[in-house]
DNA sequence: CCGACACTTCGCTCCCAGGCGAAGCAACGG
DNA sequence: CCGTTGCTTCGCCTGGGAGCGAAGTGTCGG
């Protein structure tokens, strides 16, 4: 399994314990999106990779630190080659403080905010739920931990206040939550993620880099995300 | 270089440190000798296991620890599919505690005497010596400890006195030992190691077993290694 | 409802790595 | 000196697997 130069590539970006889509798989291993799906099948069927679908991405992650374990043990017996793919897997390193994920925050910041939104009652979790994975179906699923938030009476006016304006008449959901690769947590998304991240700009906090997902926070930002959310901005 | 069926069972049976050679290495794969040999050059080659020439005899042997941590790590993973290999691999447990190396003594008790034998100066072990390898010629060699043992005075004498009757009128060197593969360590050969193996069977202290290369010890044999040599035999 | 996107499945090509047997080379035994 | 044995080299063959593009499925967003 680990022999193959796509897979190991795969599994090598994956070392670290994140979990990734199946594109940014695709595009560190070097290799058409259809090359790779056959890969990560042969990996989840080996019990190397486990998959959580989340909306229209598959994220991939190592099933178990054994496999980390096993990777370290295999790169000491050959210390020259898998330098160029480590150094590939640090790309993403850039975009992992602060990035967009479409049109809402993610990154450490996405999901430190989803945290102090949480923590001051903003929105509420709801309890988690294992999915044990495709039930009747014959598709491949892949059990994993799934939970609803909701809004909270006092989020809603926090909303307000904060000056998070919601599209009207939207059908889009009000809250979603993607899985953070770089950070293993959810972050917010739906129409209040978009929201949020759109009032930010606007308040100046924050200022999206021209050509890449990247993230910056501003001096502004700084305080005014120490105060409001209680987040030590990176 | 561990992807490959023939190439991992050569690495596993291996896996516990012993040095073996490689039409055994060949058996424990399933592989005919030519392919055994093309997988062990590129195992060198790769620098997973080195080769230590002896006679007409090449042993070969994990290069380092980590190689085996490696093995170990890998094991982990899949827990299934090795479990035949490493059955496999035990069948040579059976004969490691005594056999015979063509018409002389191998296995624990051939090394036992022969550290018996240097302990109680019948033998002189020579200064060991570095073979660095093939010198000038491009053939592969690689690296090992090398080192001569010679008969003192003594020794002759106890050898009268034990009845170990050299055979007179061969050319065949008094004093060669072989590498054991089970025991990492040289048992005696030549002249005297067979002469050896011929008095202690004559005296009824080993039975050679009729169909395989292992050796039994009697209640004779027990007693009379244990007072001569100082072996407690197993 | 429709387009965009993420991902998988299917059909096909291509190539390399493993496999063997025969022959060659080196070392031991007598 | 010759036969035997251990191992390597050579030449040829074959199969499996990696690769891609095109088409199909499901989800998101408006």
């Amino acid at each position: 399994m680990l022999a193959d130069p796509g897979r190991a590539r795969m599994v090598l970006a994956l070392g670290d314990g994140r979990a990734l889509a199946a594109t940014t798989l695709a595009a560190e291993a070097g290799v058409a999106a259809s090359t790779a799906s056959a890969h990560l099948a042969k990996l989840v069927h080996a019990g190397l990779v486990q998959v959580e679908r989340h909306g229209r991405h598959r994220y991939y992650r190592l099933t178990g630190s054994q496999v980390g374990e096993a990777l370290e043990a295999l790169a000491r017996l050959a210390p020259a080659a898998p330098v160029r793919s480590l150094r590939e897997g640090t790309r993403a390193h850039a975009v992992r403080l602060a990035r967009t994920c479409y049109d809402h925050l993610a990154g450490q910041l996405g999901t430190a905010i989803m945290g102090a939104l949480i923590d001051q009652d903003v929105l509420a979790g709801g309890d988690a739920t294992f999915d044990s994975g495709g039930s009747g179906r014959d598709r491949l699923s892949s059990p994993g931990w799934d939970c609803d938030y909701q809004p909270t009476d006092a989020g809603r006016a926090w909303m307000d206040d904060f000056g998070v304006k919601i599209a009207t008449g939207s059908r889009r959901p009000l809250i979603r939550y993607c899985v953070d690769w770089s950070e293993q947590r959810h972050h917010l998304s739906g129409a209040l993620g978009a929201a949020l991240l759109t009032r930010l700009t606007d308040m100046g906090w924050l200022r999206r880099a021209p050509a890449s997902r990247a993230v910056h926070v501003t001096s502004d930002g700084r305080a005014g995300l120490a105060t409001t959310f209680g987040i030590k901005a990176p």
